[in-house]
DNA sequence: TCATGAGACTTACGATGTAAGGCTCTTGGT
DNA sequence: ACCAAGAGCCTTACATCGTAAGTCTCATGA
């Protein structure tokens, strides 16, 4: 017995930042964003609280380095792909990864400053475009629309009343109250027609409004490339200005 | 003197669940959402924080009600119009309400159960898009692609790093330091010659994007309609199944 | 050999959500 | 007119949170 230890001898394997975030996203995973306090973290990496602030200055360190983490699942668009094949691929990664981590989406906002598995996957994105010939201003349109739809469609997505493994039994018991025909027809209408009937998922909704997206900026793409078309001088000329 | 009074001597309107609701509101808009605490919100009631688990039995509850409240503010799709320009107003005035009061967005995905205003309002927009006839499966896709663009906007829109207000000169001397042109260079490419240019402003890419998708619900809607023409059987064929 | 400093721990403070119970008016039944 | 009931507000108390400040214990370089 070398040297003297003071309280359980456990071998530690020492504190690391890197190891504190990966502990960080596996409570998350596991019991939810709320149970990541810097105790039960610490408690979980077999040390105590104030141990963390000697690899991170605050909390929100923690936080951002989770959404880091969660951005480097991400797969990039592939470049050997078609742009719009190469987009639906990381358009399904960011939600994948998104869903998979449903806490991530709320600390997004919270963010202070990117990190570079976050910038890596921007600067992929940009460049899945302007290698399919975007101009630049098109380039920041469709990375603007497509992204806001995806982190959109997360959004309400994790927040469904249902754990889309039940099925959404439970959930209509708990609406339906306040859900009367009279009032809310169309809403009534939807979900009794729709939503409730056997093979109804809410996640193929998904491909459905990125295709929608992807088609539209495909026909502003083309319609670039040649200028002056008289024949399909269609309302969508989406240009410079308002 | 007619009663002997306890403490100060205010009259002090009854506190009600509504006076509340409204005093959280005020709270988060002028001191961020972090200030909504049970004991602040009393204090600007002139109230003690345990009276208000006299109309409310959680926080949650007060959450939901400032959600609520937001809903209540965004205007219906006027029916006297046509679907998109009746989307086109629904939207911007979601867009509004939601950045005029940054912290709801934030708080949408915790809510546990919609109230009437919300619900008035959904009903309302699958309303509009029934009356312009859109099927039922197309409505539930139009619904989900334009409010998920919406959120997924807004959500980006209010992390933003610049204020919107003040120049984003701040924002490039936090952020460029990582941002070398090795690493990132179609994200520098469109940060220093689009985004950095004098006229820009995020906030009007909601419109290019919103357009898009609309006009991508048109299209489908148009070939509906008119259901085996052979001339533009596009790959943009979205129907039923997948 | 010993000073240094990194990396852990201890203690403590103010803030949070809320459980439990007390006090004081208003009100309805007799 | 009176009194019981209960609505509405307050007080106290507890566990938990993020983190400031300081202490203890080694491994390392001079």
């Amino acid at each position: 017995m070398a040297r003297p230890k003071t309280k359980s001898d456990r071998p530690r394997l020492p504190l690391t930042r890197q190891r504190a975030l990966t502990a960080a996203v596996d409570l998350a995973d596991q019991h939810g964003l709320a149970a990541v306090s810097m105790r039960k973290l610490a408690d979980a990496l077999g040390v105590e609280a104030m141990s963390l602030y000697h690899h991170v200055s605050d909390k929100q360190q923690i936080l951002d380095g989770m959404v880091e983490a969660v951005f480097a699942e991400i797969e990039l668009p592939p470049d050997n792909l078609a742009w719009k094949a190469a987009m639906r691929l990381r358009a399904n990664s960011v939600r994948a990864a998104l869903t998979r981590h449903p806490w991530a989406i709320s600390i997004m906002e919270s963010r202070r400053s990117p990190g570079p598995a976050t910038l890596r996957h921007h600067n992929a994105v940009l460049g899945c475009c302007r290698n399919a010939g975007f101009s630049i201003a098109m380039t920041a349109h469709a990375f603007s629309v497509i992204d806001s739809y995806i982190y959109g469609f997360v959004l309400q997505e994790v927040s469904l009343p249902f754990d889309s493994s039940d099925s959404m039994g439970d959930m209509l018991d708990e609406i339906m109250p306040n859900l009367s025909a009279d009032d809310y027809p169309h809403l009534v209408e939807l979900t009794t027609q729709h939503i409730l009937q056997p093979g109804y998922d809410y996640a193929k909704e998904f491909d459905h409004g990125l295709d929608l997206i992807l088609d539209g900026l495909e026909a502003q793409l083309e319609e670039d490339a040649r200028p002056a078309s008289p024949a399909a001088a269609r309302s969508a000329r989406h240009g410079m200005q308002r």
